[in-house]
DNA sequence: CTTGTAAATGTTATATTATTACATAACGTT
DNA sequence: AACGTTATGTAATAATATAACATTTACAAG
């Protein structure tokens, strides 16, 4: 049984908005929508997504700096992270595939170093764009 | 057989310096090391960044915002990349494993949806680190 | 219930990373 | 030489993220 993280105020403020939209929204894009709610600067939107990173309930996806709500249920804590991006609309979704997990978090290289986390972004194009 | 690029000025002033630094660079600290060549705006930094990224002579760290020249020597267009970060020293290597690049190149999800690009990012203690 | 500590908040300022817009020059092909 | 493409130069600014400091809240230990 993992942890149940009580959300702070700012956090669930912040959280709810990024798990409504349902899709990946960037930092200052989040302030500006939360700013009726009381939040008035950058770095109390940071503070939120560093700890909602940090306890698995969203994820940042690096090569496009915007964050998403986790979309798998069962990773609360999750250093191990994978997601399909559509090069052409931008929409990004979780990968859940428990071969591909399993085949990563066993890797190891030449040097025999192992490796606790791991991100993993794919490009492509989604269906919707490849039919156009 | 691979398209020989001839780099321009710039570009050549960028990669030698990212090369021979062995280490990842981040975009300011490469243009505070190339204005005595004549380098002195950041567009000019990021725009050879964004060329030497595109022929496969360098790649972007994402989750670090660094470059590093490509380690691979077979890699000249490289959309396939995977990595090695040490959180305690931020030394980053370049993975080359085939097994890996097959395994991940092949990948396609329960959508179907098939990737011509991937960025894999493992995060761990190297050696060094770890024996302190 | 109060005291100690960790976590969260509020606020201002600033650092870092990256792009827009526009003008000019160099390169390679025909 | 004329053309299109790629690269360059320059100034301004946008977008992303953190430092520093003061205060408040949450909550467990005594």
């Amino acid at each position: 049984m993992q942890k149940e993280h009580n959300l702070s105020k700012n956090q669930k403020i912040i959280f709810d908005l990024i798990d409504k939209s349902g899709e990946p929204m960037k930092a200052y894009s989040i302030l500006f929508n939360v700013q009726k709610k009381g939040i008035k600067a950058p770095l109390q939107v940071y503070r939120a997504l560093d700890k909602l990173v940090e306890i698995g309930k969203i994820h940042k996806i690096e090569s496009r700096n915007v964050f998403i709500a986790c979309q798998n249920s069962s990773c609360q804590i999750s250093k191990a992270t994978a997601f399909s991006i559509c090069e052409s609309c931008e929409n990004v979704s979780e990968i859940s595939n428990s071969k591909l997990s399993k085949y990563l978090s066993n890797f190891s290289d030449e040097s025999g170093m192992k490796y606790s986390k791991y991100n993993l972004e794919f490009f492509g194009m989604c269906k919707k764009c490849k039919s156009k």
